[in-house]
DNA sequence: CTGTTAGCGCTTTCAT
DNA sequence: ATGAAAGCGCTAACAG
């Protein structure tokens, strides 16, 4: 007792919707293929009926393995333990998704053998892949990945890969500028990890600027952009030697600062002024009201909107995909 | 002048080992393959050596597609905007490539669209989804995925899918004792979307166990689990009338309740116990020292591990996979 | 425009 | 233990 062959247990292939329309199979590709390409609409509208009287949805692993690619793209990071991880992140999955594609998530975090971890992965077959981790330069993902496809966000890239710049420059700029208007003479320094080069560039514009706006910088305290690390940073700050100003490399530390300083009595920006940076637009940090330096998350992530949907495109069209971070003024400075 | 076949521009297949170990493909398979399968040592070495010298590796759409599975784990949240979010997927994510896979990090949002965002995506060929989202009960869970490697932990789960349940209760019947054990009276429960399953039985359980141990919810303020919903929560307490307690059903909104709180001159626990929810682990928390009720995320992690590595066996040996929450006490009740 | 024919790279019978 | 051969489901190339 036969039963219908296409109902067995298996999910219909392109093959029962051939059968079901009456048509070849390499109709029903071309009939659902998202480009268009030549069917008859007279087919092309019995191949639609037959597919969704059947249920059928293509197998995507039997697509990627004919055209050697997959919706899929990398996202790679340091780690996510940060709110400026989150206010980046969270809006980025909901775009990539947005655009048909699902984000893999991976977290390089401190380990050196990630990239044979990579290796046996279906990520090394990804449409694209988002670097924001700073663990390799342009050259190794592009190998990594064996694609051209690569976006370096973290400082890397090199003259062949799309990269999206941010300027960081014009908002440490602005905001040294901002505290020497107010007077500041002498400042301190809060600073992230030093591996990496977005951050050591970061620092230089801080001393650059500083120096040429006539401000000392009396000391650096590194810390790890978390928020611990910055209450740390406060501890060894002297009451009675406070500085004029305090830079931190992340909004976290500077909320850190902030609240480390308060059993001393001093509040920004009476007793000191205070920055941050990144520009954390979600409410966890609203509520501490700290100016900040950084840019528009969602022009970052309509540029990488734009990667993805033409990543040759992207840098051919010679532009030069630059963001620039701007002052952000709050209440401390 | 033909060039060697084999180093085109492509990468070596599984028959270019094989042509270079001088036996047949089936033999490179079986030798790269992770379970024991019959093959001479020598053969084995061969293939090893000739597979090394190529710089051989597996292509995954192929093996996905001959075997009907990939090292992809799909998990699914509603979005990542929370410090308690980062608090378990930052340590889930280490721990899923770990175990050789990579997640596919699937933000439901408020989309009801998802299914048919999921239908045609390679995540219909995860070798396991993990559904933290409630957005679907798992019997659709399972068609989506058409898998039962489904994973539920949003409190949706049936008879017959896999299951970790946090037992809410023990760390709710445990604060709100402790909270009576202080003379508390009068309690206002902050809450999060009421459209959870989950939250909805946490709020039944603080009901039950304050009306069991004398205490009145003289109100109920709903909230978003955020920590500016914190703060409005804290707007719409009377300082004149100032509850013997404050439950708050997520971290940050308690950090949010302390701080809208604070103006008003009012301080846990000298005016008012303040209680949390989630046992946030992350420094960016600790300051704020709020006693909380939670569970440690890494026996769940654990847990989900095991899941991962035997999806069947996970719910046949009979387990109950249940994890109990605790008081946590801190510096606020 | 349409259908047939080859693969994509791997695993898996099934004889040997 | 081994190898030949048949797929997995789809797309691309090539004739018609």
């Amino acid at each position: 007792m036969p039963d219908d062959p296409a109902s067995r247990d298996k999910r219909p292939t392109i093959a029962d919707v051939a059968r079901r329309a009456g048509v070849a199979p390499a109709i029903v590709s071309r009939a659902l293929s998202p480009v268009r390409r030549p069917v008859s609409q007279e087919k092309r509208e019995r191949v639609l009926k037959a597919a969704a009287e059947l249920g059928y949805n293509q197998n995507p692993l039997a697509r990627g393995l004919a055209t050697k690619s997959l919706d899929l793209v990398a996202v790679l990071v340091n780690h996510l333990n940060d709110l400026s991880d989150l206010d980046l992140i969270d809006p980025l999955l909901e775009r990539i998704q947005a655009l048909g594609k699902q984000a893999v998530l991976i977290r390089v975090g401190e380990t050196r053998r990630i990239e044979d971890f990579l290796r046996n992965s279906v990520a090394y077959h990804v449409h694209a892949a988002l670097v924001f981790s700073d663990f390799a330069d342009a050259q190794t993902v592009r190998e990594l990945f064996h694609s051209d496809n690569v976006l370096m966000l973290n400082g890397r890239a090199d003259l062949q890969s799309a990269r999206i710049v941010v300027d960081d420059a014009a908002g440490i700029a602005a905001a040294v500028e901002r505290a020497a208007a107010q007077g500041a003479r002498r400042a301190v320094l809060v600073t992230g990890r030093d591996s990496s080069l977005v951050e050591q560039a970061r620092c230089g514009f801080y001393r650059n600027h500083c120096a040429a706006s006539g401000i000392v910088i009396a000391r650096e305290i590194q810390g790890d952009y978390s928020y611990a690390s910055g209450l740390k940073a406060a501890a060894g700050i002297d009451p009675k030697d406070v500085p004029d100003v305090v830079f931190c490399t992340s909004d976290s530390m500077a909320m850190g600062v902030m609240d480390g300083m308060r059993p001393t009595g001093l509040r920004p920006p009476q007793d000191y002024l205070l920055y941050g940076f990144d520009a954390l637009s979600r409410s966890n940090f609203d509520a501490y009201d700290i100016s900040t330096i950084g840019f528009d998350k969602g022009v970052l992530i309509e540029r990488v909107a734009l990667f993805l949907k033409d990543p040759a495109g992207f840098s051919a069209r010679g532009e030069l995909h630059e963001i620039r971070t701007g002052f952000v003024p709050r209440g401390t400075g």
